[in-house]
DNA sequence: CGGGCTCTTGATACGTGTCAATGTTGGTGG
DNA sequence: CCACCAACATTGACACGTATCAAGAGCCCG
C-alpha cells in the first residue's frame, strides 16, 4: 500500500468549519472556538483503503473526522478482523490514547477522509480552561460506549438476519445524522467484507444473508456499497430503535 | 423479586474511603477530596441477584462501585440477554445517562454490593471546578470503551473455547486489580449462565466448553462460581494480553 | 421434605463456516 | 483498444460448531 495518509497544513479554519455550522451540533462560545482553533495542528487526508492509525502505535495526536466514512477495527494475530464501529464527520478518534499507553485499535478510511489533528499534550489544558469542552469529550466517550453496548448485544444475541438488519439501520441512522447520505440514494460505502467483519460472520454467509434483505426490497447492492431502501423495515426486522439524544457536541 | 436495593445515608465518608487508600488509584488533592465529599449523596446497598438499575429509567444519579461484583446488561424484547461488562470496586456507572435521556442498560449485583450515589445535577460543576476530575471521568469512559472493544473482538471473532478463556482471564485481571480475589482462592462469583450470556453462547454449550478448560486444569468450578487456577494458561489460550495502563483514577 | 437453581450429559437439529468455482466490474499496462 | 488482473459479489455442496431438547443429579433454602 504505497499510499500513505498525508498530514497537511490547515486548510479549513475552525472559524468557518463547515461542520460546526450544521444545526445538530451544539454551538460554541467565542472563547471555546478560539481555543479549539489554537488546539488544531493540521489536517490528515486519507484515500479509501488507507490505514490512518495503527494499533500498537503511540500517537501524540487526537483527531476529529471532518469528512468521509471510516472505521475502527482490531485484528487477532492470525488475521481475523473485527470492525468495532464506523466513523462519520464529527466523531473523535484517539481519546483512548489519553488512557492507554498505545492505540488499542486501528483506523481505516472507507471513502476519501479528512481528519483534524489536535495536540494531545494540550488536552489537559482543554479541561482546565473550558469545562464545557471537557464535558463534551466525556459526552462523546459515553456515547461511543453506548453504541458499543448495542453492537455487543447484536453480535452476541441476534441471528445473522437480525444482526445484518440492525447494522444497516444503524449505519443509515449515523449517516443520516451526519448528513452524508445523499437524499435520494442513501448510499453506504461498505463492502460485504466489511459487513462480515462487523457482524462476526463469514463473508459467504454474510452475502447470503444480505441477499435475503435485498430480495425483500430493504436494500440494494451497487458500486461496492449499498442503498438503504427501507430503513423502517430494517429497524423493525432487527427490533431496534435509535435512542433519543440531545444535540451532540463537536470539537 | 421482593428484595429492592436500598438507598441509605452515607456510612463511608469519602475522607476515609477504603478504596482511595489503595495504591493503584491516583491520589486526590485536598480540594478534590472535599468536592467529592459534598458530591456524594448516599449509598446504595444491593443483595446478590438484585437489579440495581433498569434500562429505560431516568436516573438523577451517578454511581461508583464501593464494594462487590456486578454486571451491566441489555435484553431484547423476547428475553435474550447480553451481559456487556462486569463491575468491580472503583468502576463508575451512569455516565451514559448524562448523554442519553434514559439508561441504555441495566445493572445487577452478583455479590452484596455497595454503590456511592452522586448527584448528576452537579456533574457540570465538577468539570467547572476540578478539571482533574473531569479528565478522570473521560479517562474512565475511554477505558470502558477500550474494554468493550476487546469484548467485541472476542465475541465476533474468537471460537467458543478462546472466548471463554479470554473472559476468564479478563475477569481474573479485573478482580485482581480491584483486589477482590482472595489470594489463594482466586474465586469469581459468576455462574455458567452469566458466562453464557456474556459470551453469546447457549448455556449448554458454555457448560461443555468450560468443562474442557476445567479438564485442562485451568479453572475449577465450585460454589456457583469458579476458581482461576492458571491465569497465564487462559491468556495464552485466548491469545490475549491485558493492555498496560497508568494508575487509574477513581471518583 | 419439596422446589428452585445450577451444573451435567447425550441425542439430534440447525445455523454458520469452509471449500470451490463462476461472474462481474474497474483499473492497468501492453 | 484489448488482455489481463485484482477485488468484490454470488452460488452450491458439504463439514462443523453451536443451539435445542430432554433428562437427571447435586445443592441450598424455605
Amino acid at each position: 500500500m504505497a499510499i500513505e495518509p498525508r498530514q497537511t497544513p490547515i486548510r479549513v479554519s475552525c472559524y468557518d468549519c463547515p461542520l460546526r455550522q450544521m444545526k445538530r451540533f451544539r454551538p460554541f462560545t467565542e472563547a471555546e472556538l478560539e481555543f479549539v482553533a489554537t488546539f488544531k495542528r493540521g489536517e490528515l487526508v486519507a484515500d479509501p483503503g488507507t490505514t490512518v492509525l495503527v494499533e500498537g502505535s503511540r500517537s501524540a495526536h487526537l483527531y476529529t473526522v471532518l469528512s468521509g466514512w471510516g472505521f475502527r477495527y482490531k485484528i487477532l494475530e492470525d488475521g481475523r478482523r473485527q470492525i468495532l464501529n464506523y466513523l462519520v464527520p464529527g466523531d473523535m478518534i484517539g481519546l483512548q490514547g489519553a488512557v492507554m499507553a498505545e492505540m488499542q485499535h486501528s483506523v481505516e478510511a472507507l471513502t476519501p477522509m479528512t481528519l483534524c489533528v489536535f495536540e494531545r499534550s494540550r488536552l489537559f489544558s482543554l479541561f482546565e480552561h473550558h469545562a464545557g469542552l471537557g464535558f463534551d469529550l466525556t459526552w462523546l466517550a459515553a456515547r461511543e460506549e453506548s453504541i458499543l453496548d448495542e453492537h455487543l448485544l447484536s453480535i452476541g444475541r441476534r441471528s445473522a438476519l437480525e444482526r445484518s438488519s440492525y447494522l444497516l439501520a444503524f449505519l443509515f441512522h449515523r449517516g443520516a445524522n451526519a448528513g452524508i447520505l445523499g437524499d435520494n440514494h442513501r448510499y453506504i460505502p461498505v463492502t460485504q467484507m466489511h459487513f462480515a467483519d462487523t457482524l462476526g460472520l463469514s463473508i459467504v454467509h454474510t452475502n447470503k444473508t444480505l441477499k435475503k434483505l435485498a430480495d425483500r426490497g430493504l436494500i440494494r447492492w451497487r458500486d461496492r456499497g449499498c442503498d438503504i431502501l427501507d430503513p423502517q423495515g430494517l429497524q423493525a426486522l432487527a427490533g431496534w430503535m435509535p435512542a433519543e439524544q440531545p444535540a451532540r457536541p463537536f470539537i
